[in-house]
DNA sequence: AACATACTCAACCGCTAAAAT
DNA sequence: TATTTTAGCGGTTGAGTATGT
C-alpha cells in the first residue's frame, strides 16, 4: 500500500488562476501556512485545484517578496556565471537571486538573456575554431583540463590585477574571471616565489601573479617580484588573444563564454556543463566565483561586450 | 484596420528522488 | 522490502499581447 491519491484529477480546475482563487490561496497560506502538505491544501482552502497547481501558483506568483519586472545587470551576470558553471539548474540559480523564481529565470534565459548573449558572441553562431597555438608551446608545462578547476582561494581583503584589463578587482570580482591556478599548489597563488619561466607567445595573454596580486601576463607589463619576466601560470586552460581583448569591457558573460570554449574538440559550442555531479555543485556553490555580492562591470558602460577567449 | 508573425510568461507535463504505508 | 504517491525540478506548451506589414 502506498499513499492515498492526491486529488480527483477529473474534477480539478485547470488553466489560469482567477483573482478570487489567488485571494483564497493567499489568505489560507498567510493564516495557516502550507503545513508541508500541498495535496491537502486545496480542500482546506476551498479550492478546486490540484495541490501541485497550488504550490506552483504560490511559489511563482503569490509568495511575498517575489520580484517581477526587469532583471538588473548584476542579475544577468549572476545568471550567466551560474549557467556557465552548473547549466540549467534553475532552482540553484534562483537561490542566488532573492525574489526571483526558477520559472522566472528560466523564462528570462530562454527568451531574452540567451539571445542577448548570442548577439555579443558571434562566434557561438559561427562555431568558429580557435586560432592555432604556436607549435613551440605544445611541450609547455601547461595542460588543458576538461574538468572544472577547484575554486580559487582568494583573500577578500586584497585587490587583484588582471593584466591588460586596466583595473583592479576585488576578490569576488577576480574570481569571476577565467581561473588560472598554480600547477602544484593552489595555496601558492599569490606567492611571488612561484613565478617560473613560462611566457605566453606574442599576441597572447597568459596569467601571471605578482606579489599579492594575480595578473594575467603578457604585453611585457607583467613581471614577478622575484625579477623574472613572463609568469608562472601552472595549469592554464586558455590563452587570451591580445588584440581581441576588450580591456574595460570584461563582461558578465565571461564565465559563460569561458565554458563554451572549453570543449575538447577546440570549437565553440553550447554544449556546456554536462556532467557535474552534486559534489561538483557543492564545491562550486562554495566558491567565490559564485558570489553575488559584487559586480565587475564598469559603471559607465551601458553596452556589454564579450572578451573573446581561446584555449589551446 | 486587418492580418500575420514574434514574443512573453503562466501553467502544465513528465521525470526522479524521497517519503509514506 | 515493495509499492505507491508526493515534492520538486527542468522542459515544453499555448493563450495573450506586442509589433510589423
Amino acid at each position: 500500500m502506498g499513499r492515498a491519491p492526491c486529488c480527483d484529477k477529473a474534477n480539478v480546475k485547470r488553466g489560469p488562476w482567477s483573482p478570487e482563487e489567488d485571494a483564497k490561496l493567499r489568505d489560507y497560506i498567510e493564516k495557516n501556512g502550507t503545513g508541508g502538505n500541498w495535496i491537502a491544501l486545496p480542500q482546506k482552502a476551498d479550492l478546486k485545484r490540484c495541490g501541485k497547481s497550488c504550490r506552483l501558483r504560490w511559489l511563482n506568483y503569490l509568495r511575498p517578496n517575489i520580484k517581477h519586472g526587469e532583471f538588473s545587470i548584476e542579475e544577468d551576470r549572476v545568471i550567466c556565471t551560474l549557467y556557465a558553471t552548473i547549466g540549467s539548474r534553475w532552482s540553484i540559480i534562483a537561490a542566488q537571486l532573492p525574489g526571483r523564481t526558477d520559472n522566472d529565470i528560466k523564462n528570462y534565459w530562454n527568451t531574452k538573456l540567451k539571445k542577448k548573449l548570442m548577439s555579443v558572441i558571434p562566434q557561438f553562431n559561427q562555431r568558429k575554431a580557435p586560432p592555432p597555438f604556436p607549435d613551440s608551446y605544445q611541450n609547455s608545462p601547461l595542460s588543458l583540463s576538461s574538468q572544472m578547476l577547484p575554486p580559487l582561494s582568494l583573500d577578500s581583503s586584497s585587490q587583484y590585477y588582471a593584466c591588460g584589463l586596466n583595473k583592479q578587482f576585488a576578490s569576488h570580482e577576480f574570481a569571476s574571471l577565467p581561473q588560472y591556478l598554480s600547477t602544484n599548489d593552489n595555496n601558492s597563488l599569490g606567492n611571488p616565489n612561484n613565478c617560473s619561466s613560462f611566457q605566453a607567445p606574442e599576441g597572447y595573454y597568459s596569467p601571471l601573479k605578482e606579489s599579492n596580486n594575480f595578473m594575467f601576463g603578457g604585453e611585457g607589463s607583467c613581471s614577478c617580484s622575484d625579477g623574472s619576466s613572463g609568469g608562472q601560470i601552472g595549469q592554464t586552460r586558455e590563452i587570451i588573444k591580445q588584440e581581441e581583448m576588450g580591456f574595460q569591457d570584461y563582461s558578465i558573460y565571461s564565465d559563460y563564454a569561458y565554458q563554451c570554449v572549453e570543449k575538447t574538440n577546440g570549437y565553440f559550442g553550447e554544449n556546456i556543463a554536462e556532467s557535474y555531479d552534486l559534489e561538483d555543485v557543492k564545491k562550486l556553490m562554495g566558491s567565490t566565483s559564485l558570489s553575488c555580492n559584487g559586480s565587475i562591470l564598469d559603471e559607465n558602460k551601458e553596452e556589454l561586450k564579450l572578451m573573446p577567449m581561446y584555449y589551446f
